[in-house]
Formats: structure tokens, C-alpha cells, sequence
DNA sequence: TTGAAAGCGCTAACAT
DNA sequence: ATGTTAGCGCTTTCAA
């Protein structure tokens, strides 16, 4: 491997010389500069990035931890915490816990021993509460993403799931629905709670009562519960419209209500949280409660930039991004509508 | 920070000592074992890997370049990639080159400086070359992913691109059209030529002529060229139907088609390269010719860490996945078909 | 079974 | 303007 010092010798100077150039720290003649510059491209010398760390104290890494690499919502987090970690110089060592504890857990291991300078977190749940504390224990900056974690105080970028569910209620309220079930992710995640508690706002809002056989709790991945949903629609007051939790778990839902002959939103109306990706928007089907996931991954990514690089408040931020009511075609007024 | 002195301190021991308990190497009495342990749990150690990568010459880290993180094809090849590398004990960094070679330069600058162990690496086009070549001077191994660059040799995971578009054409062919026309990639990038002799050779076998002017040449990101396509279409004897080149090209097309007051199918046939995602699943629309994304990414890792571990044959290996024909709605018999 | 010394590639602090 | 020294945290000899 080629060292500074390859560098250091083939230009007649010391590795202190080069390493000035390379860094434009302190004073060099630019006759020097240039010679060494010189010498650098011809070899095609790269500085070793985990030597610099070593001595500086610093990786210029950054972590991206999501829970649901499959989910358009995360991806396009993703993307926009790229695009801003790239335009401040920093590297970006992404992470994908699959909403898994025992994944998440090694992945913060991993991540501490990397030494990066700070971690967008995007916490699988109540009991990712020890992985942050053990960031808060070096005192690694973090943002935590889209769910909060009760006893973590830090910079936080969420959405607003209970006014969102709460907007999605009020919608399929206006369309005549009087038996809304909600399929909702882990009561361990927190905009799983808020989502409930908004689904129940919106119920006593219209004067409905609240059946409990009308909620069912799974978690924010892909739903395939047949037998849970099927003893939910069955009888004869099943609900006209489902609201749930999240896209992937719509998508399940639906499928589920197709294979067993049930047609959305002719029959029952789904409505969801987070919009699908570019790929389904030529023919934008679902109604969702859509977040602005892009603004998620660059927000958070220059909030967690700012507070590494002390450009942040003392008082750790909390942003609250708002969603948005798209109105498609997978809910409609129930065929017993009272008008 | 705590470093391995710390606990060689506080367990009365060597820090060899301490290092040879975390990597159990050399011979150690079990109740040193113990205590040693004991400390490095008691005081949350983990070990600085940029220190250990220094000495040990290798980092644990595998690089993931692509081209379009918002491509379903290229999310779900890695996923694959991330979970072949965490079940062989690798970290993974990812990479989005945005299939432009400056960004792809960049990065490659970034994991050369990281001195990843390896790299599983989706080239933007030909002008990739000069990074592959980099990689190969430094002789770090990669896998090719997906597309091939003339003028490096090496182990690859390609699509059957050719074979892929020759199926689309067939069918197409089969449906009665023969106005055909081709919205490719960039020339630049080996699987838009191969796709488009795929295409030239449906032609061919159909005993069509091939009309320089049905053939549309722009990049695999979302078409969004109305005016080429409006171009394409107008007159008295546009295509029936449309081969884009990819699924992104596809929905540009059919966005475009709609804004004109096109149908698909009714009025357009068209078919693509590539799946779209589980969000879009529910209600599959586009006919495709559907590579195994998750596969590219799982082998490729596999071949990638095969051959760094040195458990691959010398010489370099090509894995080619074949395509699957998915025929759905959004292709059809044109209108004059002639039975 | 354990430890001392040297060095991985780099830079901060301090000469010169 | 340039160079020397020391040390970042770890592991590989090699010696005890």
C-alpha cells in the first residue's frame, strides 16, 4: 500500500509537508505544494481514512439506521439523508434493522466500534431505548427519526401521526363510514400509539363507540395475517373501512381482502399512513395520510450535522413534519351510506 | 474514550492479554478469560476497528455501489447484498452513484481512502472504467453487478438482457403489433445495447423493418422527454406498442401517454425490464420481463466474499440470471390487429 | 500462559 | 516554510 511516506520520499520532503498539503493546513511555498501535488496525482495516492480517524478523534462517517429497507417511505428517507450528508462532506454508513431488536443491537455495535461521528436513528421501538442509551454513554450525537423513544431526550424529527390518523378519520367519517377498523402496528412504537389514539379521537369525534374486536395489532411490515383480518370482516357487522397503519400494511390488507373475494373500495374502503414510491404514482390508487419521507432524511441529517458540528441550540429540537391527505380511489362512501 | 489499556488496568493484565480474549487467539488461562471479560462487560468496551484495520490490514467493510437507490430493482438487490454480507460477518457501506460518474467517482475516492475489503459495484456505464481500474491497481475485489464495462475482466452478475428483450418482442409480436417502438438507456450502459439487440432481433425474426426512428435513446431514470415522445407518436403510423428499457422508463411513458390522452393498454401497448415493488404488487399492471433483483444482490455478495476469502476459483466467474416473462395488463392486441 | 516492544499510517505540537 | 517527535488504539512478533 502507498503511505505519505511513498509521497514524502518521492518529493524530498517530510510526511508533515504532505500532509499540510493535503489538509491546507498551515504555510507552504507553492513551488512545494505543487511538487508534492504532483507526486500525489501521479501515484494516485489516497490519504488512509482510519489512520486520520485515529489521530483526529474523528471518522467523518455518518449512520443511517432504518428499520424497513422495503418500505418506499424509508428508501426515500434515505435518499434525501444521502443528499445532505454528501453536501456537508460527510460518508454515510447506512444500517436496516428490519424492525428487529437483536439486528438493530449489532448494528449499533457495529457502528460504535466504527467510531462514526453521529447516527440518524430510526429506532425499531420502546426497547431500542437501551441501543440509544449506550450512543448517549459516548456521547455519539443522534436524531432520532420518526418515532420517539419514551425516557430519550434528544433531537427528534417525527411526523404527526395522531393528527394525520386523526385527518384520515375525519375523511372516511365524511364518507359515510360508521364501522372503521384499525390495523395498527406494535403497541411498542410510538406513532403506532399516536395513530391509535387518533383513530379513537376520530371515533368519539363522530360519536362512534370504539368495539375493541375492531383493532387489530401487528407491526409495520407487510401484513399477512389472513385468519386475524377474516375474523375481523366476518359477521354481520363486519366494518366498511379499514384504516391502516402504515403503506405496507394496506398492501396487505388489500391483498387479503382480494383473495377473499372482496373488492376495495367497492366493498370495504382502506385508507393508510406514508404514500407508495414513484414506481405505483402513474396510477395512484391508495388514500393516504402521505408524510414528506425525502425532508425526514435531509432534515434530520442536517440537524444531526449541526449538532456534531455545535451549530445546534444547547436544548435538544424537536421538528414536526405534517402529512398530507391525499384523496385517491381506495375509499369511497360505504354502499349503505345514510344519504 | 475507554480503550483496551483501560481494561488491561483495571483487569491487572497486559492489553495483549485483553486483546487475545476479544479475539480468541493464543492460548489463555480461563480464569484470566473470565475476569477480562468480566471488566470489558462491566465497562461496555467495544474495540476501535479503525486501530484494529490499521494493524490487521483489512476493515470488515464491503462497499454497495448503485446506481438508483429510488429503483425498486436496485432496493431489493440490496437488501440481498445486506443480508448475505451480515450473515458472513461483513459491515456494508452503501452507495448511490444517481447513474452519474462524477458521484460514482466520488464515492469510489471515499471507500478507496476506507479501505474496504471489497466492492460489489453496479457501474453507472462505460466511462466507469477509470474507477474499476482504480480498484483493480489497488487490487481491491470487486463484483461487477448488472452491467458489464468493456475493457474489465471480472467476476459478474449480469441480467440476461438480450434474451430478456427477445421474450418482450416475442410477445409483443405474438399480440399482433408490429409497430414496435424502443425507449432505451444511454448506449452507454452494456444493457440497454444488449436490450436493444434483443430488440433488433425481434424485429427481425418477425420480418419487420427496423425504424431508426422508433428508437428513443435517454437514461434508465424516469423518462420525462415529452416532446420525443410526442414525436414518436404522432403521425399516421406510430407504434402500438412501446419496449422501454426499464420499469422507471415504463412509467414515465405510460405518465407521459396519459397526459396525451393516450390509453394503456387500449391505445398503447406497453412492456419493460424489471418489476416494480411489493407497493405496487397488489395490483400489477406493467407486462414485464422480471430479473431477480434480490438474487443479484445475495450471490453477488457471496461471489464477493468468496474471493476476497480466497474461497473462489482463479479464474473469474459469470453468473447470468435469467429473466421471467410476467404477463400482465398493460399489453394487449393492438386495435388493427390483424386476425 | 503472559507481556514488552515495535509499528500500522497519519497529524498535532513543537522545534528549527 | 519545513521537519522532528510522539502518540492515536490496536496486534504481531518474540521473549520470558
Amino acid at each position: 500500500m502507498i503511505t505519505i511516506y511513498d509521497i514524502a520520499k518521492k518529493a524530498n520532503v517530510s510526511a508533515m509537508t504532505v500532509s499540510k498539503v493535503i489538509n491546507q493546513t498551515g504555510r507552504i511555498s507553492s513551488a512545494t505544494r505543487e511538487r508534492v501535488q504532483q507526486v500525489i496525482d501521479e501515484l494516485g495516492y489516497i490519504p488512509n481514512s482510519n489512520a486520520r480517524s485515529l489521530v483526529l478523534q474523528r471518522t467523518g462517517i455518518l449512520s443511517l439506521l432504518i428499520t424497513d429497507i422495503t418500505n418506499p417511505f424509508y428508501t426515500t428517507l434515505a435518499r434525501g439523508a444521502e443528499d445532505a450528508a454528501h453536501e456537508r462532506g460527510y460518508r454515510l454508513l447506512f444500517a436496516n434493522s428490519d424492525e428487529d431488536y437483536g439486528k438493530e443491537k449489532s448494528y449499533v455495535e457495529a457502528l460504535l466500534s466504527t467510531r462514526v461521528d453521529g447516527v440518524l436513528f430510526a429506532p425499531a421501538g420502546d426497547r431500542s431505548l437501551d441501543h440509544l442509551q449506550q450512543l448517549q454513554a459516548r456521547s455519539i450525537p443522534f436524531v432520532i427519526l420518526d418515532r420517539t423513544v419514551p425516557g430519550i431526550t434528544s433531537d427528534v424529527i417525527a411526523g404527526d401521526s395522531r393528527e394525520g390518523a386523526l385527518q384520515l378519520m375525519r375523511y372516511l367519517v365524511k364518507l359515510g363510514h360508521r364501522r372503521i377498523a384499525l390495523v395498527n402496528g406494535s403497541p411498542d412504537v410510538s406513532t403506532a400509539r399516536l395513530r391509535e389514539q387518533g383513530y379513537m379521537e376520530g371515533l368519539q369525534e363522530a360519536g362512534l363507540d370504539a368495539d375493541p374486536s375492531f383493532v387489530l395489532r401487528t407491526d409495520y411490515r407487510e401484513f399477512r395475517d389472513e385468519q386475524a383480518l377474516h375474523s375481523l370482516l366476518d359477521g354481520p357487522d363486519g366494518p366498511t373501512a379499514i384504516f391502516a397503519a402504515n403503506n405496507l400494511v394496506a398492501i396487505g390488507v388489500i391483498r387479503i381482502l382480494r383473495k377473499k373475494g372482496l373488492a376495495v373500495p367497492d366493498d370495504v374502503s382502506v385508507v393508510c399512513f406514508d404514500d407508495l414510491d414513484a414506481a405505483s404514482a402513474f396510477d395512484p390508487f391508495l388514500t393516504v395520510a402521505a408524510q414528506p419521507a425525502y425532508e425526514f432524511g435531509a432534515r434530520g441529517m442536517r440537524m444531526l450535522i449541526d449538532r456534531i458540528e455545535d451549530k445546534a441550540p444547547a436544548e435538544p429540537q424537536t421538528v414536526i413534519l405534517p402529512s398530507e391527505l391525499r384523496i385517491r380511489a381506495s375509499a369511497t362512501s360505504p354502499r349503505s351510506a345514510p344519504w
